[in-house]
DNA sequence: ATCATTTATCGTCGATTGACGATATAGATT
DNA sequence: AATCTATATCGTCAATCGACGATAAATGAT
């Protein structure tokens, strides 16, 4: 029950702004690369995302600088300040690397709907579902920064929407009026393929069942519990 | 997008440590009700769960202490480091509010299964599934604070073992050999009904479907999908 | 080559951090 | 009421924080 180096952290490995006998030094700088400013944008962007989602939103700018191997003042060339930068993560590497395709291919009636599931799962765990995506999306959640009310707002509504109208065709069952109702049933299948990512990446389940396999039985229960989750409802 | 403070924070009200003119003063003492040291340390605890659970683990010892009424020395004359600290909230605020007699109850073959299982994840969710618990849970996650391993080691894994068995029982099929894939099955249940906390109280869902409606959709499906689960494991 | 412009670093500021030595005082005991 | 001791707070330290003004140097245009 102890974290692996202190308590978070994200510190600093001291690099050498100082010499052995801890003096300042003068004059002397440390050799750089001179990139455009839009190039150097997206670097310090892509080493932000891993960054944050490592060691929160609390990590210091002067260890994503160090990351970066950039000096720290530079970042605030790049970026006002540090929530801008978070906030550029977020619509970069949150909501971006959702495929719009997916809603196309989920509705393709001429799959059976079991084969689009675990294909469209299989996706989205691997693509979405990532360790930094995960830890991302959670440290914004604890910091009450509105990162997954409008994730699912925008995104997984509309998923659920298609889940489960596909679901009830395929069972030939009407669905309840209530859209929270039919919602609710989307994510007996889509919140439980998100708490076993949050098992394998954040829990550290050392389970070593392939995930595939584990997102065929998850989908086959779904589809298996449709008309009882339509008749539990009355 | 945007914390509703600054990011994260929980920064000290600014006592009166200090006279207006920033100059501090000296001989004055604030008045403080004393406690024997067991006294002081269990409300130091009982506090420091809410706070870390708010705040995170990187929250800072004098918002703690102000929260206490009390100074911050004297926080370390309780724990010796905010390490301790943190360790001792799990024990009694993460592991410590699961009752052994659910095992018991879920056993009761005398009650049908579907209602044992509503019943107990009713409480479940309303007992341990709180905002605070899953919150502190998710901090120490994400921290590699080994919090989550150690509890679904020492708890959840009995306790799916049992939900597995009961249903098996009950649809009068065999399981599966390996361990592993059997207490996946129990996740379908497990883990949908936590995730349904996580998206409550963390992703801060609005949806209004009263708890113990969503409950008994989920183990609904759970049992109308254990056949399938079976069958699709071949 | 000279120079202008952009890209970079240095160095520092004021506010916080966890931790703890020095010291005051409430309350029990006598 | 004098004394003692456990229970408090004060005040401070060294290390970090986000932020930014001042300044150096790499690059391209002439």
């Amino acid at each position: 029950m102890q974290a692996k180096s202190d308590l978070l952290a994200a510190k600093r490995q001291d690099t050498a702004t100082k010499t052995k006998d801890n003096k300042p030094r003068t004059g002397q700088r440390r050799s750089t690369t001179r990139m455009s400013a839009a190039d150097r944008r997206a670097q310090i962007l892509g080493k932000a995302f891993e960054f944050f989602s490592e060691y929160g939103l609390t990590a210091q700018t002067r260890a994503l600088a160090d990351a970066c191997g950039v000096s720290q003042r530079l970042l605030y060339s790049a970026f006002p300040n540090k929530a801008a930068l978070i906030n550029a993560v977020y619509e970069s590497d949150i909501a971006g690397p959702f495929k719009a395709i997916w809603f196309v291919q989920l509705r393709d009636r001429s799959v059976p709907l079991e084969q689009r599931l675990r294909q469209f799962y299989g996706e989205y765990y691997d693509t979405i579902l990532t360790r930094g995506w995960l830890r991302l999306f959670l440290y914004a959640s604890l910091a009450e920064v509105e990162m997954a009310p409008t994730y699912i707002a925008d995104i997984i509504r509309d998923l659920l929407d298609i889940i489960v109208e596909e679901a009830a065709f395929e069972a030939g069952m009407t669905l309840p009026d209530s859209p929270e109702l039919r919602r609710e049933m989307g994510w007996v299948l889509h919140g439980n393929i998100s708490h076993l990512a949050i098992r394998r990446h954040i829990y550290n389940d050392k389970t070593t069942l392939p995930v595939q396999r584990v997102i065929t039985m998850h989908v086959a229960a779904f589809l298996a519990g449709v008309p009882s989750m339509v008749a539990s409802i009355d």
